[in-house]
DNA sequence: GAGCAGCTTATTGTATACAAATGCCATTCG
DNA sequence: CGAATGGCATTTGTATACAATAAGCTGCTC
């Protein structure tokens, strides 16, 4: 992408990330352009885009909002994401090169530093776990799944998922990837999606547990 | 969507379709706007839409072409497909509507009908078959996955699919439809995902049957 | 006071001009 | 003869002005 473009997609893209820019409330085309500096075109540019990554919603006059999520919502985006990502796994299984595997290895040992150090590094954590995934999507070898996982993966909910986990989910994470490497040693797809399913779906209760009342954790385990 | 935006979207993209825009074949901005008779700026957000929806691809200096389909993205395509539908078709079972399932069977009853005339009436076997999947899919409740599945059902060779139909796998698809209504009236989501999925592999199958030389389908096959 | 008509303002859509980037080709130099 | 370089042509990116549309408000009627 060009440079207005771009700047303007990643500027947008974080206020609302941030909060800075809250769920629901309107977002104008002019006031974005002076905050990023850059005329409405390059704006509107981003705004369709994020409009298709659903960070932004627009009414049927095609006034555009930041996107309000509900717990539904986010339900929905982890169940869609452990189907793919399970999917990923397995086709990952029959087609990882060595260097892929020994790429993913490399990776899930700087997560297991990042945890290890004497007060865990949750940045460095997010960002290997990020090539860890990476990695297993590039050997599945499949464009159309990779464009398809990024929209549930980069949701904002999603993205700080990651921060809520304590050092226990942290551990199991990091063991929950060593198994899956050993599926993939052993080329079995069935093994390596059902670890994928279990991993993202651990994530998801995490996330629940964190920021749930009581009532509205058991109103989503009753609706799964 | 807009008048002018709308209309050239339509366009390009039918243009795509009909093959008068050749896979491979670079893209011009202002040739389409000339063609659409609007400006560029409404071609512009087209052209980014149908890039999301992969008919159109972009190299690395910002040019579009026509994307070219090969056998293996078509796999791919199916596979995300089978997977998607049969996950809408599961969620559906544990929430379809007494209306919904009843709409379901009237599309179903026009589909046959289309079947048995004296010579098959292809698009309205289409259209029908269309709006039966859309009732599923609006039964399934999750407009994540609505927007997923568009993204592999719109897609050129699938849907020149259906056309490839011979009367026997017509009437296949008119029986697997009754079974997903069984299973939806039993309340069956792992059975109704079952159905789905072999209704929808068995579309390829028979795509690929009427597509391919014996060699690519051998390819394919080994390949899965 | 409720509801509607018409005006005013806010916001998005489209066209167009110009800027920037990229590809292409010819020319030159090693 | 081949590779690098410079400039020209093509194509896309951005800004801006204006058009179209929708929202909100004001004041009128009943």
């Amino acid at each position: 992408m060009s440079r207005a473009s771009d700047r303007a997609y990643n500027q947008i893209r974080s206020m609302i990330l941030s909060g800075e820019l809250q769920p629901g409330s309107q977002i104008r085309e002019e006031a974005l352009a002076e905050l990023c500096g850059v005329s409405r075109t390059p704006v509107r540019d981003s705004l369709r885009r994020l409009e298709t990554e659903m960070f932004v919603r627009r009414n049927e006059s095609q006034r555009s909002f930041v996107t309000n999520w509900s717990l539904d919502d986010l339900k929905d985006a982890f169940e869609l994401r452990a189907m793919l990502e399970a999917h990923a796994a397995k086709r990952a299984a029959l087609r990882v090169t060595r260097d892929q595997l020994a790429r993913m290895r490399d990776h899930n040992g700087k997560l297991k530093q990042a945890i290890d150090a004497s007060r865990p590094d949750v940045p460095r954590f997010i960002d290997s776990n990020r090539l860890f995934h990476a990695t297993i999507l590039e050997a599945a070898a499949s464009e159309r799944l990779a464009n398809m996982l990024m929209q549930v993966t980069e949701q904002p909910v999603i993205l700080r998922t990651a921060r809520q986990y304590d050092l226990e989910n942290l551990r199991r994470s990091h063991h929950e990837h060593d198994e899956l490497l050993i599926a993939f040693d052993n080329r079995d797809g069935d093994w390596a999606a059902a670890v994928m399913t279990a991993h993202i779906r651990r994530a998801f209760h995490a996330y629940a547990e964190a920021h749930s009342t009581d009532t509205e954790i058991r109103k989503a385990n009753l609706a799964a």
